[in-house]
DNA sequence: GCTATCTCTTTAACCGTTATCATCTCCGAC
DNA sequence: GTCGGAGATGATAACGGTTAAAGAGATAGC
C-alpha cells in the first residue's frame, strides 16, 4: 500500500509538505500544491487511518452499539445516528450485539433469541480499544440497563433505553404523554369503552403506556375498568386472543400497545366477520411497516426514529466537546410519538 | 488513556512481556502472568487498536459498505456477515451510505430518496484508509454495478447486487429459478390463468422473475399470455391498480413480483369483496414481514438474507487468505429463494 | 554587500504496539 | 570449574503519519 513517503518522493518534497497540504496547513506556492494533489488523485493515496489515530490522539470517531440491528427500530436510529455524526466530524464505527439470534461459534445461525447483557461487556472494551471520543448504546426496547463497565471513562448514551440510576443521558420515547394523546384521540372520536391488550406485564413500555391510558381517561371523567385489560405479550396471537375476549364486552375500540397484536386482533376480526373501522375500532402502537400494509390501514403512533437518533448523536458530540455538560446528570430526553391517523378508528 | 508503558512499569517488567502475554506467545513464569493480568483486569487497560494495526501490517478487518441500512433486506445481510466475520477471526467496520435518503448538511433529516452511485467512491477509500483486508458490498437491489474505483487493490464482493462485467465476485438471489418454483406451485394448485404483476420494466429482478415464469408455463404446455401481465413499479398502488384490471380477465390467480405489490392487490380484493385464497388466489416475493401479517397471510417466496450473507463472508475470507482464488473469475452465485407456502393460494 | 525578513520546505521527534534479537539467569553435563 | 542450552525477560527499531522547530532561499532594506 502507497505512503506518503513515496507520494514524497514522486513528486521530489518531503513527507510533511504532503501531510501539510492534505491538512491545509501552512502556505506553499500553488504549484506544489497542484502537483502533489495530482499525485494523491493518480496514485488514489489515502492516509493511513490508524497512523493518523496515533499521531493525533483525538481520533475523532463515535462507536454505535447496538443490541440488534434486525429489530426494527434499529436501523432508522443507527442511520440517522451515522449521518449527523459524519455530517459533523465525526466517524462512526457500529457494533452489532445481534441479542435476539444465536450463532454458532463458526458464525452460522443457530436459532433461538438469545438477549443476554453480559454480552455487552466485549464491546465498550472494544470501544475503547478504537479509542473512541463517545459511545452511543442503541437498546432494542426501552429499560433500565446496567452494561457499562466500571470506571468507563469514555461517554456514553443510551438511545432508546436508559441507564441505570440514570449514571448516563439517555433519549426513550415518552410512552406516557404518546399514550395519552392516542387515547385522547379515541375518546374525541366518541369512544368511551375501549378494550386495551397490554404488551408483557412488568415492562416498562407496558406501565408506561397503562398510565397515558388513565392519565386520558380521568381527563374525561371516564372510569377505568380493568376487566376491559387484557395482558398481553406483544406477540400476533396473543392479539387475536385478546380479541376473542374483548369482543364478548361492551366495548367499542381496542387499543393494542403495539401494532403487531392489533394486527392479531385484525386476524380474529376479520376471521369472524367483524369490520374494522365500521363495527369495531382498533388502533396500534409503533407505527412498524406493517401497520400501513394492513387492511384497513392501522391508526397508530409513530415513533420518531431519526428524532431519537439525531438527538443521541448532538448529545455524544455535546458530551465529547464541551466537559461541563458531560457532568450534568439529567432524566432521560422523552421523544413524543407521532399520532398517525389511519382508517381503523371509526367516529361514534 | 493507560498504555502499556504504564502498565510495565506498574508491574515491574517491559513493554514486551505485557504485549507478548496478552498474545500468548513465548512461555513466562506464571507468577509474572498474573500479576501483568491482574494488573490489566484492575486498571481496564486495552491495547489501542490504532497502534496494533499500524504495527501488525495486515489488521483483520473487513469492510462492509451498505447502500441503504433501512432496506428491508439489508440489515439481516449485514447481521450475518458481521457474526461470520467475528466468529472466525475478523473484525467489521460498516459504512452505510444512506441511498434512499437525503441529509442536509447538518446530518438533518430533509427527505426525498436519492441514489447515486457516484456517492460510493468516498467509501472505498475510506475502505482504503482503514486498510481493510476486503471489502463486501451490500447492494439495496439487485442490478449490475460499477462502482469500485479504478486500479484499486482491495478485494471485494458483491452481495445482493452483483459486478458489471463480473470483474468481481458476488452473491446474488437466483430469481428465474425462484420464480419457476412459485409458479410451479400455482401449476399445482391447478392454476393456469395466471396473472402476473411485474416491476418496473427493464429491471434485472423483473426480466429474470418474467423468464422462470416462461418457463414454468412452458414446462406444462401452458400458453404465454402477454395480455395477463401487467407492468408495476414494485409500490403498492401499483398492486392496487393492477388487481382491478386482472380481476375482469379470465384468470384465477395473481402473482406479484413483490409483497408490497401484493398486498396492493390484496387492497382491491378486499375492498370489493373478493375473498383471497378462496375467489381468488394472490403470491408475492420477497417474503418481508407484511406478508407474515397480511390476512390471509401471503405465500410468497422468501430471500436467504442470512445465506447471502454468511455466503459473502465466506468468500471474501478467501479471497483475502488465498490469492489464487482470488484470481478466479466466475459468473455470480445465485442462492434460491425458499418457497414459502401460507394461505393465500386455493386449489382449484 | 551584508543583514533582516518572509516564505516555503525539511528535519526529527513522537504516538503505542510488537517482532526481532540480545541478554541474563539458572541448571546440569562434561 | 567451565561450558552449553533452555527459559524468561529486556532493548531496540519499525510501522506511517503529524507537527514543532529548524533550515534554506528569495527578496528587501540599510
Amino acid at each position: 500500500m502507497i505512503t506518503v513517503k513515496e507520494i514524497a518522493k514522486m513528486c521530489d518534497v518531503s513527507p510533511s509538505t504532503v501531510s501539510n497540504i492534505l491538512n491545509g496547513k501552512n502556505n506553499m506556492t500553488a504549484e506544489t500544491k497542484e502537483k502533489v494533489l495530482a499525485c494523491i488523485e493518480a496514485t488514489g493515496y489515502r492516509p493511513n487511518y490508524f497512523a493518523q489515530g496515533m499521531r493525533r490522539q483525538n481520533n475523532k470517531t463515535i462507536c454505535i452499539i447496538a443490541e440488534e440491528i434486525c429489530q426494527f427500530s434499529t436501523p432508522q436510529i443507527v442511520e440517522s445516528i451515522m449521518m449527523y455524526c459524519e455530517k459533523n466530524g465525526y466517524r462512526t464505527i457500529f457494533i452489532n450485539l445481534g441479542m435476539y439470534n444465536k450463532w454458532d461459534n463458526k458464525g452460522i445461525k443457530v436459532g433461538s433469541p438469545d438477549l443476554i447483557e453480559e454480552n455487552t461487556k466485549p464491546a465498550f472494551l472494544e470501544a475503547q480499544a478504537i479509542r473512541a471520543d463517545g459511545v452511543i448504546y442503541v437498546a432494542a426496547h426501552g429499560r433500565a440497563l446496567d452494561v457499562v463497565p466500571e470506571n468507563y471513562d469514555i461517554p456514553v448514551i443510551f438511545a432508546y433505553g436508559f441507564s441505570k440510576d440514570n449514571k448516563y443521558k439517555s433519549i426513550v420515547i415518552d410512552d406516557e404523554e404518546s399514550s395519552r394523546v392516542l387515547v385522547e384521540y379515541l375518546i374525541s372520536m366518541g369512544h368511551k369503552k375501549i378494550g386495551v391488550v397490554t404488551g408483557t406485564k412488568e415492562n416498562y413500555h407496558t406501565i408506561e403506556r397503562l398510565k397515558g391510558f388513565k392519565n386520558a381517561l380521568k381527563a374525561h371523567d371516564i372510569k377505568y375498568d380493568p376487566q376491559n385489560v387484557i395482558n398481553g405479550d406483544w406477540q400476533r396471537e396473543s392479539g387475536y386472543n385478546a380479541a376473542k375476549e374483548l369482543i364478548k364486552k361492551d366495548i367499542t375500540a381496542i387499543w393494542c400497545m403495539n401494532d403487531v397484536m392489533a394486527l392479531g386482533a385484525y386476524d380474529y376480526l376479520i376471521e369472524n366477520n367483524i369490520k374494522i373501522g365500521e363495527d369495531i375500532s382498533v388502533i396500534g402502537f409503533d407505527d412498524r411497516e406493517i401497520a400501513a400494509y394492513a387492511y384497513p390501514k392501522l391508526t397508530t403512533s409513530a415513533i420518531m426514529l431519526d428524532d431519537i437518533g439525531i438527538l443521541s448523536a448532538k448529545m455524544i458530540i455535546n458530551e465529547i466537546e464541551d466537559s461541563s455538560y458531560r457532568k450534568e446528570k439529567v432524566a432521560p430526553t422523552r421523544v413524543v410519538c407521532k399520532f398517525i391517523e389511519r382508517n381503523s378508528v371509526k367516529k361514534i
